[in-house]
DNA sequence: ACACTACTTTAGAATCATTATAAAGTAGGT
DNA sequence: ACCTACTTTATAATGATTCTAAAGTAGTGT
């Protein structure tokens, strides 16, 4: 696993210290080769299947929120009901479709540039995120 | 009040009964002239004010997404702890300013045409929304 | 290796938004 | 006035997320 050295590294030049929990979870989350769109609950039944850890939501939750603030992983908020994290932390838009439930990347150039004509004095523009709701052609 | 007559149209012509609490509750949320932004919270509060009817949150709920679905009403997911809405249904974007947590409408014109170059084969499009989010400069 | 301290994990309780339930109330047609 | 289907309501239930406080662990210094 030389993987588990990045994660290593991943965590520590962030301040939070490789625990055996997290690195579960850094393989989970970023041992694969394309993007990975996930919510809290989809993660925490992958790590009940692929690890031998048991690991709490509690620490999942932290984990993530951790990983989030560090700029690990991008939340998307699509609905009330549950939160959306992204692996890929590049500026994109994103797909969602209400069919499935499933979140799909859009890359910038799918969505061309966006030129915001309006300004608000006093604030600065933290993200701007494009969310295209698709459903099956029925 | 001659919007109370209004406010039954548009209810009835949807299938809704007016009943008195959906009265209220139109009042609070069309007898105005700009754009109303809210939760379920802020509505329940403005309610609680402004009416002598008690209304209960379930009926507030209900008749919110029951407005949601005639399309008199726009929901919008800024984070996972609550939903917001828009009495402007009309094709429109946002900022959300996260040092207040308020919604500020975008007209089209403000963010520009959006060309999708990608196309995903048996879907068809629900929507495309844009979402600034903004800060103070502090 | 040993000890110390700060950071982590954990199970479980608490919270908050939202939805479901089932009984009581009401609107609109007859 | 009467019926029936739709509504409201209080309350319980659910589901996601956060909090808590105790037990565990990593990293540092010895």
């Amino acid at each position: 696993m030389e993987n588990k050295d990045i994660f290593i590294k991943k965590l520590r030049s962030s301040g939070l210290r490789p625990t055996r929990q997290r690195i579960e979870i850094c393989k989970v989350l970023y041992d694969r080769k394309k993007t990975f769109h996930f919510t809290i609950n989809d993660l925490s039944k992958i790590l009940k299947k692929k690890s031998n850890e048991k690991i709490s939501l509690a620490t999942i939750y932290n984990t993530v929120c951790a990983f989030k603030n560090r700029n690990y992983l991008k939340e998307i908020s699509i609905n009330s009901s549950k939160s959306y994290f992204d692996t890929n932390v590049s500026n994109h838009h994103h797909f969602f479709n209400e069919s499935t439930d499933e979140l799909i990347d859009l890359k910038n150039e799918d969505v061309g540039n966006i030129k915001l004509k309006k300004k608000i004095p006093g604030k600065k523009i933290k993200s701007v995120e494009v969310l295209v709701k698709i459903q099956d052609n029925n």
